[in-house]
DNA sequence: AGTACACTATGAAAACATTTATGGACAAGG
DNA sequence: CCTTGTCCATAAATGTTTTCATAGTGTACT
């Protein structure tokens, strides 16, 4: 009975015809606002089940301007990291009747901004970028207008980077104090030289030196240089440079991801020194390789879930147009997971 | 200089009113199509790209009844396999200017059908399924009506399952060969007792099991139903499941996913056996806990990026109505990586 | 009882911003 | 003068939401 149109799907007309009511009273139904009459609604909702009809999105869009939609960026999804992250904003956007759409940027700025450029012309209802706001991996520039720029038109939510500005908002791990507590931790159990090894200048990277430094400058010990390094967060790359020194001298060391840690775990193997013995290992982000390796890894969990639950949360607020409730920032807690790598 | 709408963006009136020619011509412009003078086209373009004007996408969807759009449903992201078949399908369809819209449905049943319904509400112009087309992960019943239902709307691509029908398309490793290999392998290094440890019946781990079954008959081996375990592809759940059986004996294992693998090799560790003297362990997708792991692991390669890049192939020519020109279902081989929890 | 009034349920039509089919103006070539 | 081709404008079509208007119904006041 249903009379279908040219692209073949049932729409609002054909079920006010058969329902013997106006389209607006189609479109109160499917709403499910306002006010109709019981036995209109139980009439025309029974025709909308019995032809399926589902409501153009498009239509929908163009009439309310918006299709609840969130872009999501992130640099890379195949990092343990960023893929948690993904998961979880989706789980918590979907439960709220929310979409995804996903971009993966790369981790140059170029590739970012198109990235932003391509999200926001699909209209999306509020962005959400996760990690790395800085520019390349080597370099300490970074350049956040193009965020901005996107926040005049969008409300943005940044997971772990330091953009701030009208409309943007940002939640971020307490990296400062898990590092430092971390490396306190190894001072207090006689660890003297210790080593922080890292695979970026992004903010959390940053962030983490930061409560390296503090911690060292509080025990007394004077930082030196030559025990922060930059590296690729690759194992075998990791454990190759350090087999390359023939006078390096360190009794621990605090990485930036685990995946360092490991190379680190592998470079005392090579070595046949001892851990924690020899050398004390902490990784971050209690990933999978966390436990796969041996001994397994004292690690910081950075609670992936509780970040992206409050961002989610704070988004919905935003879009409802409660955002003068809203904190433009907040910060949530790690913990350290004791393992084997470390003797505290 | 431009008037802006009810919702504060330039739209096509607006460009056609400083350029003084219609808003079809506009549309011609911008859609890069049809005969447009020179002159008249780069007047045009010089007021978009002053007035930065980008055309709504509600509204050209409706026109078009497409937004470039593809749906991905996976399990879950929060799995190195998934996370990165999504990074590389995303990464194809957006250089090919489709977005992806990410719905992760969960593993049961109810969850992916209403992933899939929410996902064509949203008239994406093509699906794609990663994993798992199987109900449950214990059970043998599946229900792939839904998925050829939603064939009947859009073409729908499975990566990893065993769905076949009208305008459903699927790529595959092939699971079977590469596991046969292995199977083989071990066996020509002088294993017999060859253990099966398996975390799900999808459609990939009974390929994997079919190549198993293969190797052992053809060398005549027969199939021991005691060495052949169901589990949770969970380290230590694996490690505490063996360590729990007494007389237990085996001497290789053959696994459906590194974590499992790595399981054993903490078996091993825990019973003070050697790895591969006493046990040959050989894990499967290759992942970062592969040479995490001590010893790293023998793991096989399921070449995801290769996947994904013919599945993205075959979805773009589907979409240009090129359909009669691509296969129903196409099989990718997978290689073995060989490192040092085997002899062969 | 009649009238004014409020309120409910519903319909008509405008608005949303595009694409595209149709056809017209104009120029050039026979 | 007729034909052909190029460039472009007019208008229809796409499928919703929402504002405004109105018919109908019940209520209170005179």
């Amino acid at each position: 009975m249903a009379s279908y149109n040219k692209n073949g799907q049932v729409n609002i007309y054909d079920i006010a015809r058969m329902a013997n009511v106006s389209i607006a009273t189609v479109s109160r139904v499917v709403n499910g606002s306002d006010k109709v009459s019981d036995s209109t609604r139980k009439k025309v909702l029974e025709i909308i089940e019995k032809v399926s009809f589902t409501p153009n999105v498009f239509a929908r869009g163009l009439g309310l301007n918006t299709m609840h939609t969130v872009g999501i960026t992130v640099p890379t999804i195949s990092d343990m990291y960023m893929a948690r992250a993904v998961y979880y904003l989706e789980k918590f956007l979907s439960k709220n009747g929310y979409n995804c759409i996903l971009g993966c940027s790369g981790f140059e700025q170029d590739g970012k901004k198109a990235q932003v450029d391509l999200l926001l012309a699909k209209r999306i209802d509020a962005l959400i970028l996760v990690g790395s706001t800085y520019a390349g991996s080597g370099e300490n520039i970074h350049d956040t207008d193009y965020i901005r720029e996107a926040a005049k038109n969008v409300p943005v939510f940044v997971i772990n980077g330091d953009v701030t500005g009208e409309n943007v908002y940002a939640c971020v791990c307490d990296d400062k104090t898990a590092m430092y507590e971390v490396t306190s931790a190894l001072i207090k159990s006689g660890r003297e030289k210790i080593m922080f090894l890292s695979d970026s200048h992004s903010y959390s990277a940053n962030k983490k030196l930061e409560g390296y430094e503090t911690a060292l400058k509080e025990a007394k010990i004077p930082v030196n240089g030559e025990l922060k390094m930059y590296v690729q967060n690759e194992i075998h790359y990791v454990r190759d440079m350090l087999l390359q020194y023939k006078n390096l001298s360190f009794d621990a060391v605090v990485a930036t991801d685990d995946a360092i840690a490991v190379g680190v775990l592998k470079y005392a193997a090579a070595k046949g020194l001892s851990v924690p013995g020899d050398i004390s290992v902490a990784g971050y982000n209690n990933s999978s390789m966390a436990i796969a390796s041996e001994p397994e890894l004292t690690s910081v969990d950075n609670h992936v879930e509780q970040v992206c639950f409050d961002t989610v949360e704070r988004l919905l607020k935003v879009i409802r147009d409660e955002a003068k409730e809203v904190e433009p920032r907040i910060m949530v807690p790690c913990h350290i997971v004791k393992r084997n790598t470390t003797d505290f």
